[in-house]
DNA sequence: GCCACTTGTGGCACCCAGTGCCAAATGTGC
DNA sequence: GCACATTTGGCACTGGGTGCCACAAGTGGC
């Protein structure tokens, strides 16, 4: 609704965001998430705590908050999608979305140590599994409206489709899990491969 | 370990126990979740704050505690179930403990206002999911010691296995939302058949 | 350049979940 | 009954999060 080209307003704005992100990000790794503050992350960002949470609502965000415009984008992909194409084919391909995340060149030293502070945090966890949660919930959405734009019956109260979009969220979730326990010496992508041949659904939904 | 006839001193704490969790129900019910403040909890249930807070360690647990004791029972249940049946079969059958929970006779009433609940509140549905997490892994870790003394090689680095349970706890979850959704006029079980049909993993893991 | 206007900032007081500590009450074993 | 362990409740404190307000800073019109 709003693409005018950056104003310097919301470039401002970027920039501070990327900056707390990291001053965060630092903190977490050196003194581990639950022991730094936010009055410590206000202090190391160079602002003032109440400002800080105007960037960041909650503290899960300075982590976790980044999936909010992923979840967007994902759906956005699937849009793209053939509309003949099996569901579990198109979420395997909109997953691909996440591999510049963990494993570009070079992002691997961030984001390796963050991984292990969400899996290893239960309050980071839960927010975590509850964002995949509410992009599986989307997911199956534009899932139904293709399938009835197809000319499909589409139950709503069927679990047939939410069964299986939130199993391939699962295998996403699987392959984090094993791309880490293995040191990432393969792929996130492979390991997804893996994940998600493991299940391969039946049932086309 | 501890298998003495129930004591007098753990009687009182089951029912303390049970008139906390009613009161509580009650005005998560009647007020909603967050509208509902611990003190407010302590008052109904006629005891001191701090007191509730040795009941129930966190808020999220007048709701979601009980899992706890479930996790326990369900990883029992599988080691029970033959050797040499498939991963996704015993867990369809493990899950058959839930069902008491939800639709035996007269618990619907209490049940379903509950898991109404949890799913509209971000922050208990963030806690469920923690839990059905854990649960999975704790799910994940037997099944993979009945393979090994199955005799299989069962890397710990392979997303394989995890995403199946994954899967499977993904349709119970997909089963319970379509159970809520269809306002029970089908059988909890049949839903989590539908779910667990529906994905039906090719491998064995 | 000044003037209105909107937007971002920081400080303050406040709410609520959760914890450590301690003294008083209450139950348990002998 | 007494000595002991456990439970209880009060209190003060931490930390995340919010509402409010006064003030600073960018923005646009002239």
């Amino acid at each position: 609704m709003n693409d005018h080209p950056p104003g310097l307003r919301e470039r401002t704005r970027r920039a501070v965001q990327q900056d707390i992100t990291e001053a965060a990000q630092r903190l977490f790794v050196e003194h581990g998430y639950e022991r730094t503050t936010m009055d410590d992350v206000a202090e190391a960002a160079g602002l003032s705590r109440r400002s800080l949470f105007r960037y960041f609502p909650t503290k899960e965000d300075l982590i976790v908050g980044k999936f909010e415009v992923l979840a967007e984008t994902m759906v956005e992909r699937l849009r793209e999608r053939p509309l003949d194409e099996p569901a579990w084919t198109s979420l395997r391909r909109v997953f691909d979305l996440l591999v510049p995340y963990v494993d570009a060149p070079g992002k691997y030293e961030v984001a390796e140590p963050m991984q292990r502070i969400v899996f290893a945090t239960p309050a980071l966890l839960a927010s975590y599994l509850e964002k995949l949660h509410r992009m599986a919930a989307a997911a199956e959405t534009v899932l139904r409206e293709r399938a009835e734009t197809r000319g499909a019956p589409s139950d709503p109260t069927d679990p047939a489709l939410p069964a299986v979009t939130g199993a391939a969220f699962s295998c996403l979730l699987a392959a984090q899990h094993a791309w880490l326990a293995g040191g990432a010496q393969e792929t996130f992508a492979v390991c997804l491969d893996r994940a998600m041949a493991a299940v391969a659904p039946a049932g086309k939904a």
